[in-house]
DNA sequence: CGCCGGCTCCCCCGATCGGGGGATCGCGGC
DNA sequence: GCCGCGATCCCCCGATCGGGGGAGCCGGCG
């Protein structure tokens, strides 16, 4: 029984000690994998990545400091071939689209099994694509939709502090008739009955977070 | 070296496999601590409870099936003296306060580390309470306020999916104006400017999820 | 260059919301 | 038995919302 040639490396990003600790578990008992860092926040896996230039990082996306998103556009700008999966649980197509967009390889959910985590681990690191059958059919459900911009996502958080149309319009230092008018898109795109709606839509889709 | 005389016999109830293999991996670092058992969802806490009649059990309060706080309540109907700390990542003081309500005797939260994961077993174990301060200060900040009422949540459960005062008046076969009384007490209890307002302050301290 | 989409601003107006008041009933505790 | 509270219902009314319309500006893209 010879020694694997090289084992894959992987660094997890994820800010509960006791999932690191799970994941650690399960990659132990893996001959053809090696866990070379841990990191607990954005800030701290840009360093570690720096650090170790793992062959795969599984990737928590609502860390604080630096958030998950923004981690993996700062990897990849800096290792273009970095191989990144989110490990999460889902919180809506948004969210989920912004990390693919930012460049993540594949996603995992917290609810899977230790199977499929591997299995994951392993495809991606061969250069393919995995996204469980959930989340691509919550993309593909909204694919038709075009997103919110960022100022109607802007002008939706306001009113999910419970401020009038006015008082929006004072924050964001515009007319009051333009957050109207940005509300009426928000209403239309996300097919909303009225505001309270919109902003229920707009949390379990991921547009906006609490 | 001394085995010990009875080590703590441990139930966790979780619905995600590798937050279980974390735990697992910590326990078997602790010679006075037995992982007795796994369940995936409250049906099946309550099921392996009566089997093997752990000193303490670790629930999660969000699980599919039967939610971890009525898992607590049937539990404790059946064993009066069972020993439940709430695992789970903080939704709020009414989520928190449901659970202290149905009988658990402890609270962590799933970024804790291992040391107080472990320490919270021997306290909870030792008949001691224990409740991180975050969630003390949480609970202690509306300790004031009066909850919301069953009713009151059942309204605004309606209001946050868009359904205009008449509309959920009609799906709870109520007047109108009954559905505006709820509203205008739910306003006033949560301090809320508006419904959306209302919806978003409720979501944040768990008296309706999404 | 022309077009499209986002951002900005404006008007009209009916529907809804939210604050104020008050009232009845039933249930559980003191 | 009385009180309090929750649930139910009612009226008034000003403020806000949301749908309809239109319009100008700018930046990107074919």
């Amino acid at each position: 029984m010879n020694e694997p040639r090289a084992a894959i490396r992987v660094l997890i990003v994820d800010d509960h000690p006791l999932l690191r600790e799970g994941i650690a578990a399960v990659l132990a008992g893996q001959a053809d994998m090696d866990l070379v860092g841990e990191a607990v926040d954005g800030q701290d896996a840009v360093e570690q990545f720096r650090r170790h230039q793992p062959d795969v990082t599984l990737m928590d996306l609502q860390m604080p400091r630096l958030g998950g998103t923004a981690a993996i556009t700062q990897i990849r700008s800096e290792y273009p071939s970095a191989r990144i999966v989110v490990l999460t649980t889902y919180k809506g197509d948004a969210q989920a689209m912004r990390a693919l967009k930012a460049g993540a390889s594949g996603y995992l959910l917290k609810s899977m099994l230790r199977r499929e985590l591997v299995e994951t681990i392993r495809d991606v690191h061969a250069g393919r694509r995995r996204m469980p059958p959930e989340i691509a059919a919550g993309i593909a459900e909204h694919a038709a939709d075009d997103a919110l911009s960022a100022r109607e996502v802007e002008v939706l958080r306001c009113v999910a502090l419970g401020n009038a149309n006015r008082e929006v319009a004072a924050q964001l230092g515009i007319a009051e008739e333009t957050v109207k008018a940005h509300m009426k898109s928000v209403l239309a795109k996300l097919s909303a009955k009225d505001r309270t709606h919109a902003v229920t839509i707009a949390l379990r889709r991921g547009f906006i977070e609490m």
